[in-house]
DNA sequence: CTAATAGTGTCTATTAGACAGTATGTT
DNA sequence: AACATACTGTCTAATAGACACTATTAG
């Protein structure tokens, strides 16, 4: 086993990279946005929600469920690169905010053969998309809440199909990660894409608070009521006007535009102040 | 491209798992401990460290250097039992804390093929070990401190070797991440490991502010100033007394053991509280 | 005018930071 | 007694939570 080479070179020159047997590798992109739900009272708000695009998969394996985006990484490229490429094949659009998420390595997570999928997160704005979008792809409204006994529930909503599962969440004593997840329940999302959106809103959920990454999902111009609202949809939980104007006030820039047509007191529109 | 089956199964029958070319995946482990520095006064209390355990390599690549413990996924294993069973090789204890930390795949990561390699960060106390380590194998202190610029400086010490290092890391506008790092120095450290050292570092000192996990590092009884130390190493700064207390006797419960042997007022023993 | 929301002032409760004091072992 | 550290009391500063008040628009 230890051959035994003069050199390094000499050592690549004779190296067999079939010693171990080697797999596949995908990358799973879970793309974040902010949907506004119309209401038909003309005096009252839109509300915000979460959103995230799935696509209807029309192959096997899996074939007419609905899965995230994504694909195999190629042989010579960064495995970074594989999502940014999804990402403009999917969306037209280069620069989106993307981080890694986790990897997911279970032996039977795919049917075909052993694949290892590492995920990423992507906030975007919707509106830059134009409903550019290619036709075998959705926004899916995203509701979550978590039960007792750590228990998560999630359905996803675009309007003609409804995507219901549970998962729940296994903290063991010692080898504790925060994405050990159970699948209790699921219909209509493929391979192990429930535990990769539940990883995605615990990440979304933390980094919300000690980042600024919110801001990758809002429109150039807000009110500070919006993104109250967004970080409300994303903490599960409301906040009082005062307290998160304290908070905000600092990353944003008041411009001296207004709403109009509301059927109340009009906003003044906000911008992210980059520092 | 898109043959067409009649059903999953005879699709899976007629796969062909090399339509994209396969890769090698290994694991790289970051194993952080906790260390006491002896003081020549009979009076003064030991002070405390960090340190990882580092392996040096018999075999090419990067012969002679050190590396972080790890090795090859088996076609036939979980991604995360591969870390567990270098771990129960490397320190013969079963259950030790892990957490997935990072994938890394830039193409040229490893100078044998294209490999991909998730790491993985594990806490112990050292104690546990009884200095059963692998020959090849040894504990070095960490410090390390922030220059400006987001130069990170690390330096690695065993007593016998130094490993000093110097990585930046970058902060893209867009698609921040994290562990965007591009190592400017590095003498005797093998492959991106710099890299992964910096990225455990930094989820340990976010980490500990709102988990439990330092818990993994202390032995079963400890003084509070000890556990203090701890704190104080990992976030890179003094914590005043009384403040730490205050947030940490929720978490500890006293025993009424004390030491003995200093020459100073003894401290109390104290002991984790699981909730 | 009214409904609905925007935006602010201020009081209180909680938490964090700072410092000084008392307590207690070994040599 | 002297040293070094353990541990606590308390004051102050900063932050978070709560509520109420005023402001402003479309219809």
């Amino acid at each position: 086993m230890n051959d035994i080479y003069s050199s390094e070179d000499e050592f690549l020159k004779n190296y067999d990279p079939n010693k171990y047997e080697r797999l596949s590798m995908t990358t799973d992109i879970l793309i974040f946005s902010v949907s506004s739900k119309h209401t038909y009272n003309y005096r009252k708000n839109e509300k915000k929600n979460m959103s995230i695009l799935l696509v209807k998969r029309d192959n096997y394996p899996f074939k007419d469920k609905w899965c995230l985006p994504g694909g195999f990484v190629n042989i010579d490229e960064n495995l970074d690169d594989a999502p940014k490429r999804i990402l403009k094949k999917e969306t037209n659009i280069d620069d989106i905010y993307l981080e890694q998420l986790y990897t997911f390595g279970d032996i039977n997570r795919d049917p075909r053969m052993r694949i290892v999928s590492t995920s990423y997160m992507a906030l975007i704005d919707k509106n830059r998309l134009h409903n550019n979008l290619s036709p075998n792809s959705s926004w899916f409204d995203i509701t979550f809440y978590e039960e007792k006994n750590n228990i998560v529930s999630i359905i996803l909503d675009n309007k003609n199909d409804v995507i219901k599962f549970k998962i729940k969440k296994l903290l063991r004593e010692k080898t504790t990660d925060r994405y050990s997840f159970k699948i209790l329940e699921n219909d209509n999302l493929a391979f192990d894409h429930p535990s990769v959106i539940l990883a995605g809103l615990e990440r979304l959920k933390n980094k919300i608070e000690y980042t600024d990454i919110v801001f990758n999902m809002m429109p150039d111009l807000f009110t500070l009521k919006e993104l109250q609202q967004v970080y409300e949809v994303i903490l599960g939980k409301k906040l009082l006007d005062p307290a998160f104007r304290r908070i905000i006030v600092d990353k944003v820039e008041k411009t001296n535009q207004m709403e109009t047509g509301k059927g109340h007191r009009p906003s003044y529109l906000f911008r992210y102040k980059h520092k």
